[in-house]
DNA sequence: TTCCAGACGTTTTTT
DNA sequence: ACGTCTGGAA
């Protein structure tokens, strides 16, 4: 899969299309698609967009209604008309999304389709700029910060600028947040502040330059957040003449999955890239929208007519997936809310089981009365794999977590702290950071204070210094490069030479997994086992990630996936690392978008977890949670338990907790209630 | 300046 | 219960 995804990062300049190279691709590789029986596979609706005529095109598809399904065809209709693979463009929002697109488009051709770029916009961002990144001021071999990097330049920024001492001058994170949004909906940061942050108004003029600062900052450590990825892909297209005629000829046909959650920012990207053939098809359900806190903009759906003259708009309303009692109960919800496409879903499925309300009396009844039922449906031929636990918040199913340890229950957890967000799962990645770019600041600032008597101060002495040289890495490893920090710092600050010396080696280039070897044999082992309490657990995780980075092309590229995310299935490692092993569902419900189970436990449901009391705050907040409810429900094929915990077992006492208010409203004969019978509710 | 201990407040969702 | 912040000692 690896290698067979993307633009290549080659140094040269794009060659010009030739029609030659273009043949071979036709008759060797790709023969499966000419031989797809569209008509016989689809239905009239999905038929008719599939092979629908170039040009812009908007699907209106409702959840289970085959959306990914009729993109995936799409995309072998447009290699059956013999449009070569590298000439089609497949983008979508999460990697979990783009890893489901791909899986299925492999799956429908038999092996992916050579040259196809498929993946999150951040992904082919990064693919782009890795090709054209020297024409807007940054180098191609540039790394990427991980929120918690950006967090903590931001946080360095303000402190140096001694904006913090103002009081209530916001911390980095929410800083981040303001920063993050106003690239993302391409608004300034005045129009931010003045719209969602108006209590901040007052530190206009410090924020903006903070911002200013933040943005040369990376540029100096040749760096780009998640937000850049996109904001210098954007600028290259406005910018570069050359590299937008690049990219406007070779991506000829651009096709959008989970559309509703693209921001302006994206939009203005694709408007880019599709500018001069507008060969642009983009899939998404308004109901779906579920983003708005990463600037997502339905009016890039409701609009797109607007934007795009003479656009098709096309309607998927026949529901695959859920019982005609799920789907009634979804359409009943949805219907609570005020800006949508109103849609007329309609099940193609016999009539099956009713959804049932749970009441338990607290979270650990409720953990209790999933992991029994579970039990069951699974005695009754439901596959673990099939069945799915949905969540609001990951905090939120810490008492199942337990519960199913307790019962030996496997499971696979979506959501909550990224495997690459780990401490020492950054630090390792530092070191290899700063073997593709070494003027990356984090990772050396990463590296050196892990050094004994290296902390801010004197890391910011040695950076100021040795950042001014041509080539860092170089004054780095010269002998008396150390002159200057406490006596204390010299043994570690000499092993570290040596190892970067051993890592320089020519065995090592391009070789992620034998690079990470070399620094755990390094002083790593001993740092990892004498600074944290579960460091054997940590060295295997280590190890885990040597393993995966044996399949990497080269590091620059392990490095990229890897912080992008889309190095991990799961995000988390399980026990087992079986990937075929029948595992129980848990996830966010944001994550769980696009996917699909037999059966499904919605946990939680009470006001206030959700909906999630924060999410009210914001003005369009109860809508978007009802949306995200929406999405959960739709999720299940057949059975769908919602779990209502009657009692909060929080700090200030035990508090009764009501229903949520999105199974309120629904009529109660849409659903069954069950009281659960365990009356020992005991905080375990 | 670094480093440790103890207090504090805090808990969304993703790239 | 968990990271982040603060203050004080080395």
């Amino acid at each position: 899969m690896k290698e067979t995804r993307g633009i290549p990062c080659q140094a040269n300049p794009p060659e010009p299309m030739d029609n030659q190279s273009f043949k071979q691709y036709r008759l060797k590789k790709e023969p499966t698609a000419s031989k797809i029986d569209f008509k016989a596979e689809l239905n009239s609706e999905q038929y008719q967009v599939v092979t629908g005529g170039d040009g812009p095109c908007l699907v209106l598809a409702g959840p289970g209604s085959g959306k990914t399904r009729t993109l995936v065809y799409r995309v072998a209709f447009l290699l059956s008309q013999f449009i070569p693979p590298d000439r089609i463009l497949l983008l979508t929002f999460t990697n979990k999304a783009a890893r489901e697109m791909l899986r299925r488009v492999e799956l429908l051709l038999g092996r992916y389709p050579t040259g196809l770029v498929g993946g999150t916009f951040h992904h082919a961002g990064n693919l782009a700029l890795r090709r054209y990144a020297d024409r807007i001021g940054y180098r191609r071999n540039f790394t990427i910060l991980d929120r918690s990097d950006s967090k903590d330049c931001l946080a360095e920024v303000v402190g140096e600028m001694r904006l913090g001492k103002e009081r209530y001058f916001p911390k980095a994170d929410v800083l981040q947040g303001i920063i993050s949004f106003s690239v993302n909906s391409c608004q300034d940061l005045a129009a931010v502040l003045d719209r969602q942050y108006p209590y901040l108004a007052r530190f206009q003029s410090e924020i903006e330059r903070a911002a200013a600062a933040y943005q040369a900052r990376k540029l100096a450590a040749n760096s780009m957040d998640y937000d850049d990825l996109l904001s210098q892909w954007n600028r290259l297209l406005v910018y570069c003449p050359e590299a937008r005629d690049y990219f406007q000829d070779r991506f000829r046909s651009i096709l959008v999955d989970e559309y509703q959650d693209t921001n302006r920012l994206q939009f203005e990207i694709l408007k880019s890239l599709a500018g001069r053939h507008g060969n642009l098809m983009v899939v998404g359900d308004d109901a779906q929208s579920i983003y708005s806190f990463r600037a997502a903009e339905v009016r890039n759906t409701l609009d797109f007519k607007k934007f795009f003259p003479g656009a098709r708009i096309a309607r998927l309303e026949t529901n695959y997936r859920s019982v005609p009692e799920i789907l009634e109960l979804a359409n009943r919800s949805i219907a609570h809310n005020q800006n949508q496409f109103p849609k007329e879903l309609k099940s193609t499925r016999p009539a099956g089981p009713r959804p049932v309300l749970v009441v338990t009396q607290n979270a650990f009844s409720e953990a209790r009365f999933v992991a029994q039922r579970l039990l069951e449906l699974r005695e009754e031929g439901t596959a673990l794999s099939d069945i799915a636990v949905l969540f609001r918040a990951r905090y939120q199913v810490t008492e199942l977590e337990l519960e199913l340890a307790a019962r030996g229950i496997p499971y696979l957890i979506r959501g909550g702290i990224r495997f690459y967000e780990q401490a020492h799962i950054k630090d390792v990645l530092a070191y290899l950071k700063l073997l593709v770019n070494d003027r990356d600041e984090l990772a050396w600032r990463r590296i050196l204070l892990q050094l004994d008597g290296i902390g801010p101060g004197y890391f910011r002495r040695f950076w100021s210094r040795v950042s001014a040289a041509p080539v860092p890495m170089e004054t780095f490893l010269e002998p008396d490069s150390s002159s200057g920090l406490p006596f204390r710092s010299r043994p570690g600050f000499a092993g570290l030479q040596k190892l970067f010396r051993e890592l320089r080696r020519d065995e090592y280039a391009g070789q992620p997994a034998a690079q990470i070897k070399a620094v755990l044999e390094g002083d790593y082992r001993s740092y990892c086992l004498s600074n944290y309490t579960d460091g054997p657990e940590r060295l295997r995780e280590i190890e885990e990630l040597a393993r995966i980075a044996l399949q990497a092309e080269n590091t620059e590229r392990f490095l990229a996936e890897t912080v992008m995310g889309e190095n991990f299935k799961g995000e988390s490692f399980d026990g087992n690392g079986g990937e075929e092993q029948e595992m129980l569902t848990l996830s966010t419900i944001h994550q769980a978008k696009g996917l699909e189970w037999k059966a499904v436990f919605i946990i939680s449901l009470a006001d206030g977890r959700f909906p999630f009391a924060r999410a009210l705050e914001e003005p369009e907040g109860l809508e978007e949670e009802r949306r995200l409810f929406y999405v959960a429900i739709t999720r299940a094929k057949q059975y769908l338990y919602l779990m209502q915990p009657v009692i909060e077992y929080g700090w200030e006492g035990n508090q009764v907790q009501r229903l949520s208010t999105f199974v309120q409203e629904l009529p109660e004969s849409d659903y069954e209630t069950w009281l659960a019978g365990d009356s020992n509710g005991s905080a375990g």
